[in-house]
DNA sequence: TTGGGAGTTGTTCAA
DNA sequence: GTTGAACAACTCCCA
């Protein structure tokens, strides 16, 4: 039997071939090589991964095969679960190497730690390497000094970003020759086998409804890197882009839009980052941290090293930097947000958009969560959150349950005060409404004046415009004066409760310290001590 | 230990 | 149209 190893390279996220280090990895001295993708059932569930979503990770997967197949190799899409599935390609293409990046969401860390056991088991060699942020998160943690002493704001996350050095330079994509030649191929059977060909949507449950569902980020890597050069082509607009002064209610993304592309890996943000710098070096006054583009790649990259950092970062219990808020269970109300039915347009717009095209603009987003939680409907930020995951296109667990608490003030943010208009808020973009209309055509007649706040219009322009608030789209579901008082009244009264039970800790803490040092404990016991205190009161 | 400064992206109203 | 203050007062971080 001739040399070289037969690899298997493992796609999960980072669906593309520029700056994929396990691919390269892969490659490397192989005799044969095959590009795995494996759809496992835990995420194909219309109710858990939306259609939207699922239809970008189909069209990236045959974009991927595509570009795999110019270079006389193919994507073998395997289906089930994905220990099960590999292990039975272990032993059929007889692999000495499994090669991936690595994934630091919970359900990810936990397959992949049993692939990498399957796998050693089987005496098959495992390469990871980390692609999917700037740097390995566990280097932040390491030179935070440990996972409880990660920096919890922005601008300290920047000193600790800037400690970590340069950013790697994005490695390319792996060309003809790099892949095993022909010649030394022991298979070449699987290479037209259909069954490893990328399914349709039908085939994998999902129904997809022209009239439901708009695509507006196709899928795959070759769009992203399109779309990426498409924008770098706009340098001042690159150099001087400022998040917050970009507007939600365009009819046209006012950002890049590249976020499905970085959510699913078809863009590295390595690669994003450095072809920026390069933009940003022909500009001295060119924007910075936090609103500019490099500033976006930081709030991602912060966000994933809290993820990883805090157990349980989606949820509000046992999460340690979460504060724990009264939030009421209401099934009606969260359902009215969800299906645009809260009888505030810019809201249902906004709802609208997301459940058709899978995406938001960022401050949009902003408005919907507000609204949901501390806003108006106090409903939990986790509900938020779940219905956001299932429906983004662009759903990236980190970043939307850091988000989530954000807005509802259980995290990051904590000025409970502000809290956005789901009236004014829009209107300054938008004054006349083109979104709404868009979104809501059944108020499209409503004049300007009316068109924010349609149940104050008379009614008989309700009937000229051919819309009667009440039943042809709804009564306001709350009035926003009335419950956004109320909601800033009780997150006060969480945060003094909050406060109190800090205040009572720190005395506890005090007592322990000086009963403990009076009565001689050995130090061991009392630092045990201490250090339970320390974790309870960090918990808040 | 404590106080001051900073914090991507609020709203409303007056000048 | 733009700017600034008032609203009420949050937390984290660092010196």
């Amino acid at each position: 039997m001739s040399g070289g190893a037969v690899s298997i390279h493992w796609f999960r996220k980072g669906l593309r071939l520029h700056d994929n280090a396990a691919l390269l990895a892969a490659l490397k001295g192989a005799k044969q090589v095959y590009p795995v993708f494996v759809l496992d059932p835990h995420f194909a569930k219309p109710e858990f991964v939306g259609v939207v979503r699922y239809n970008f990770l189909l069209e990236s997967l045959r974009d991927l095969d595509k570009s795999l197949r110019t270079l006389g190799s193919r994507l073998y899409v395997l289906k089930g679960k994905p220990l099960q599935a590999l292990e039975e390609k272990f032993k059929e293409w007889e692999v000495t190497r499994l090669t991936f990046e690595r994934d630091t969401e919970p359900y990810a860390k936990l397959r992949d730690t049993q692939a990498r056991e399957l796998a050693e088991k089987h005496g098959i060699e495992v390469i990871t390497t980390v692609g999917h942020t700037l740097h390995d998160p566990e280097q932040y943690i390491a030179k935070a000094g440990g996972a409880d002493k990660i920096p919890l704001t922005y601008s300290s996350f920047g000193t600790l970003f800037r400690r970590l050095g340069k950013v790697p330079a994005a490695l390319s994509a792996p060309t003809k020759e790099d892949f095993p030649q022909s010649s030394t191929l022991v298979r070449t059977d699987a290479l037209d086998d259909h069954r490893f060909d990328v399914p349709s949507l039908k085939d994998m449950g999902y129904e997809w409804n022209d009239d439901e569902h708009e695509v507006r980020f196709p899928g795959g890597e070759t769009e992203a890197l399109e779309r990426m050069r498409r924008h770098l082509q706009r340098k001042a607009w690159i150099a001087h882009f400022e998040k917050p002064k970009t507007s939600p209610n365009t009819l046209e993304p006012s950002t890049t839009g590249l976020s499905p592309y970085l959510k699913f890996g078809c863009l590295s943000p390595r690669l994003f980052y450095h072809e920026l710098a390069r933009v940003y070096a022909e500009y001295r006054d060119h924007a910075k941290p936090p609103v500019s583009l490099h500033g976006q790649l930081l709030w991602r990259e912060f966000f994933h090293m809290c993820g990883y950092a805090v157990k349980n970062f989606d949820r509000m219990e046992g999460n340690r930097i979460c504060r724990q808020i009264d939030w009421d269970t209401n099934d009606a109300l969260l359902a009215a947000w969800e299906n645009a039915r809260t009888g505030y347009p810019w809201i249902d717009a906004c709802m609208t958009q997301l459940r058709r095209e899978g995406w938001l603009h960022h401050l949009a987003r902003h408005a919907v969560a507000c609204f949901l939680t501390r806003g108006d409907l106090y409903q939990s930020w986790e509900k938020g959150a779940q219905v956001f995951d299932r429906l983004l296109v662009d759903a990236d667990w980190h970043l939307n349950s850091a988000n989530w608490m954000w807005l509802s003030c259980s995290s990051f943010f904590y000025q409970y005060f502000r809290v956005y208009s789901p009236v004014a808020f829009g209107k300054k973009t938008d004054p006349s409404g083109a979104y709404i209309r868009k979104y809501l055509p059944q108020l499209k007649a409503f004049p300007d004046k009316y068109i924010y706040e349609p149940w104050k219009a008379p009614p008989g322009v309700q009937r000229s415009c051919g819309c009667i608030i009440g039943k042809d789209y709804p009564e306001p579901i709350v009035d926003h004066a009335e419950v956004s008082a109320a909601n800033k009244a009780r997150i006060r009264a969480c945060y003094d409760a909050l406060k109190q039970a800090e205040k009572a800790k720190k005395t506890t803490t005090k007592d322990a310290k000086s009963s403990g040092g009076a009565s001689k404990r050995s130090s061991a016991q009392s630092s045990a001590k201490l250090k339970k205190t320390k974790t309870a009161s960090s918990k808040r």
